[in-house]
RNA sequence: GCCGAUUUAGCUUAGUUGGUGGAGCGUGGGACUGUUAAUCCCAAGGUCAUGGGUUCGAGCCCCAUAAUCGGCGCCA
């Protein structure tokens, strides 16, 4: 007999088709006459109805036994029925026991469990993670997690650009030497990378256009509903861009995403409270770019102590983004705000020429990005200043020693977009296994 | 790194002025012919995070430690 899945029978495409359903116990109640299974495979779940006189005795008794998150295999009849949650349910004939649950160790994660957690985790969830993977809430996240991954992959890819591959070993920093996680290397010190960037310039003179998704690590001790140490990294590349141009891609991509989760992910984004006018604002308008001068202008003007010069933190942030409908773009933040390799203002050296995209509802930062310091003078004028050495940089040096063209890209948290889009409370919430600092387990 | 909080059964929790810890879920047994987190009856299940202290007596008061949670800095 045909395996058929449930979502399709809730479409109603096995009518009085006799069929065969593998999938695990979701819930499981009834009488000594008659016993309701909920049964759960990856695509939804269905009522199962089984009485005694039809199935005798025996198998009455084996489905009795049948603990939540036992697996089986049922056949019966797929019918419409008004009475069933979904409006459709399974007829049964036959139950198998595949995978049995010890009553002994009944399945951990029990509504009380959930109920507290209140859509969100505790430390209970945290740990038995690997079985809250099968709840409904987790598995609407990893559903939208996938739709988020394939649309970045689609828009980059239907503007051919290369998907290309950095090393996760590094010698160096991105960002600033404290937040590298060292690693043995064979009696050398190596570190987990933060970033794709300064091996995707390397190739930039080769591919032109080039991203990719990967996990980047960064040894934070952040404890913040937006922080991971391991997390994945969106980041693209591109030849002869300037910031405007970049920030065109930034915006582009932010838009498939959300247009992409409104094509095939509504459903879920319902079931998780989302305002689908508010995905679709999200999808469908452009994102205002404003002057960091402008933001500090904004911010002092609501009371904000805020001095000229100062990284624009959390706290600023939110208060700056609690009026935006949609994302913004930070741009021209000042040059000792930020890192060597942002491109110096040449109409400005006060400036670099660089963006933040700022989430809004709270959610903050989701991309960083602009043009890069290309001329190897000017590359090697900005390490000096910093006080950064030059010997693990020599190949970043070298990408402007020969041929160095204007370029740029922005890295994207795709963690943090799914935290945005869901509405999660934590971005915790939409990666299987979390790391932070206090948890690499699981 | 800084600030704040929490820790009682497998899970979620109540616990009064300090006087030998109650419940719901789950599990087991029983009842029930259609349930929707089914319902009803019964049972088992606790070194009250750890270590000290105060006290005739500590889940409760004090100190230390640990784990966890939340917030900040930093960033995606």
């Amino acid at each position: 007999m045909k395996t058929v899945w449930i979502s399709d029978i809730l479409n109603g495409k096995h009518d009085g088709q006799k069929v065969e359903l593998k999938g695990w116990v979701k819930r499981s109640r009834g009488s000594n006459k008659i016993r309701f299974i909920v049964l759960r495979d990856s695509t939804g779940s269905i009522q199962c109805v089984a009485k005694r006189d039809s199935v005798g005795d025996e198998c009455f008794e084996n489905i009795k036994s049948a603990l939540i998150e036992s697996s089986l295999i049922i056949h019966g009849e797929a019918n419409p029925d008004e009475r069933a949650d979904g409006g459709y349910e399974i007829i049964v004939d036959s139950v198998e026991i595949v995978g049995p649950v010890n009553p002994e160790t009944p399945f951990p994660i029990t509504e009380s469990a959930m109920a507290a957690a209140d859509g969100g985790e505790t430390e209970f969830l945290l740990d038995n993670r690997h079985l809250y993977l099968r709840t409904t809430r987790m598995t609407t996240m990893l559903k939208l997690r996938s739709t988020v991954f394939g649309a970045i992959h689609s828009y980059f890819r239907d503007l051919d650009f290369i998907e290309y591959q950095a090393p996760n070993f590094v010698a160096g920093a991105v960002e600033g030497g404290s937040t590298l996680f060292e690693v043995p290397y064979f009696g050398r010190k190596a570190y987990l990378t933060q970033s794709w960037q300064l091996y995707a310039e390397a190739a930039m003179p080769a591919l032109e256009r080039l991203y990719t998704i990967a996990p980047s690590f960064r040894a934070e001790k952040s404890r913040t509903r937006r922080h991971l140490t391991e997390f994945w990294h969106a980041e693209m590349e591109v030849a002869w861009a300037d910031n405007q141009e970049i920030m065109s891609y930034g915006e582009g991509v932010v838009r498939k995403i959300a247009g992409s989760l409104l094509d095939e992910r509504s459903e879920e984004l319902a079931s998780l409270g989302r305002d689908l006018d508010v995905i679709g604002r999200y999808a469908d308008s452009k994102y205002p770019r404003m002057r960091y001068d402008e933001a500090v202008e904004t911010l002092q003007g609501l009371g904000v102590e805020i001095e000229w010069g100062q990284d624009l933190d959390y706290s600023k942030e939110k208060i700056l983004t609690q009026d935006f409908d949609v994302p913004h773009f930070l741009t021209h933040y000042p040059k000792i705000a930020k890192p060597f390799y942002h491109r110096v203002d040449p109409d400005d050296d006060k400036y670099v020429l660089c963006h933040d995209l700022l989430a809004p509802e709270g959610y903050g930062e989701i991309i960083g990005g602009g043009e890069r310091t290309w001329s190897e003078e000017e590359i090697l004028a900005r390490i000096d200043e910093e006080g950064t050495p030059r010997e693990p940089y020599q190949f970043y040096i070298d990408t402007r020693t020969y041929g160095g063209v204007p370029h740029g890209g922005f890295g994207l948290g795709v963690d943090r977009v799914c935290s945005w889009l869901s509405g999660a409370d934590h971005i915790r919430e939409v990666i299987p296994f979390p790391r932070d600092s206090r948890r690499v387990t699981p």
